[in-house]
DNA sequence: TATATACTTGAGTGATCACTCAAGAAACCC
DNA sequence: GGGTTTCTTGAGTGATCACTCAAGTATATA
């Protein structure tokens, strides 16, 4: 009896997930997402309910992505190398619809309005941070970093430095991949 | 025969600051600065002509109060303490709106729509990081970092590295105190 | 005190915001 | 093909957006 609707849900929230990171959320309208998914708002609101849904729908993926993107380098070219090419690697994307961390822009975005797609961007940078120090641990056990080291203070200064980098990104007049080097052999000397 | 404005203009520029450093450009409404500045529409149109011209203002003077904190901190403790303690300084004042960086909150809010404020934004950073190469500079000249590091380049990763650790500072769960700790001790050994 | 010149007021502008819903179209089971 | 169910359509909702402007008020000079 029922009907199948003639979309791709997942290929609808990509679509999403690149207005959202570029534009950011207060940026990007009803509208907009109307052009980019080529649906009306009846159907819209049918397949996602609201704009906040699919943001957070958005932001997960995008989250999902990038830990997926990390895993695959880590298990190609071992924990150090993954680490290292990690930083280069997001800021040269061609495709990615800006350099900034979605999370991070999100985060800054609504953080003084108490919106919870704050706190959700939030808790997906302690889950990518988690996944950096787990790295940070293997590279350790492989002898590849001094055992002095905490993997978690590592990890956190490399999520920092890294949504730094990915700021400097985002700025014209900024060489972005000489930072992205300079993080990259930072972490030989550990 | 003219009528005096019965309100101070820098404290409203001070004002309309704190309010679209903490809640960013699309996030402050008329409603919310005829609000915290006590003017109605007409008032504000008149001594300001528009949103946008407002929030250059307060840009303006969020750019100018940081180089002369800076300023006055290198004054105080030469160069190298400087910086040193910049990264602790911005990161612990309690009576800032934010503590994210309103520099790249802006750009990285407007970037993507083009509007002319984003540029502006990274006008102010480049004249924060030439102040930053500035004082790299100096401390070379003084002995207290080796000649063969460039102020630029180091000013250029010093730049980054803060702007990492401030929006790092507005996460919940993040100890930032340490991270400037790391930036700061990062700078001795150079 | 009279007049000129601001500044202040606040209702009102059209545009856009996220969102709704009734009606029509399409695909499934029988 | 008939009936049921879901999806699609798109005009329309009230709210809020940045902003305007005519009228009223206060202060300066003369």
């Amino acid at each position: 009896m029922p009907r199948k609707p003639n979309y791709d849900k997942d290929d609808l929230i990509n679509r999403a997930r690149n207005l959202f990171w570029k534009r950011g959320w207060a940026g990007t309208s009803l509208k907009d997402l109307e052009a980019a998914l080529q649906m009306k708002p009846g159907s819209f609101y049918a397949a996602f309910g609201s704009k906040d849904a699919l943001f957070a729908l958005a932001m997960e993926k995008y989250a999902t992505d990038g830990r997926a993107r990390l895993k695959a380098l880590a298990q190609d070219h071992g924990p150090i190398k993954a680490l290292q090419r990690f930083p280069k690697m997001v800021i040269e994307s061609d495709d990615a619809p800006a350099k900034a961390c979605m999370l991070s822009k999100t985060l800054l975005e609504l953080q003084a309005h108490n919106h919870p797609l704050a706190e959700e961007a939030n808790q997906h940078l302690l889950k990518m941070e988690a996944q950096f120090a787990e790295l940070f641990q293997q590279a350790q056990s492989e002898g590849s970093i001094h055992p002095a080291h905490d993997p978690k203070v590592l990890a956190r200064r490399y999520q920092s430095d890294l949504l730094g980098l990915r700021v400097s990104a985002e700025r014209t007049g900024v060489d972005a991949h000489a930072i992205a080097d300079e993080i990259a052999s930072g972490i030989v000397g550990l």
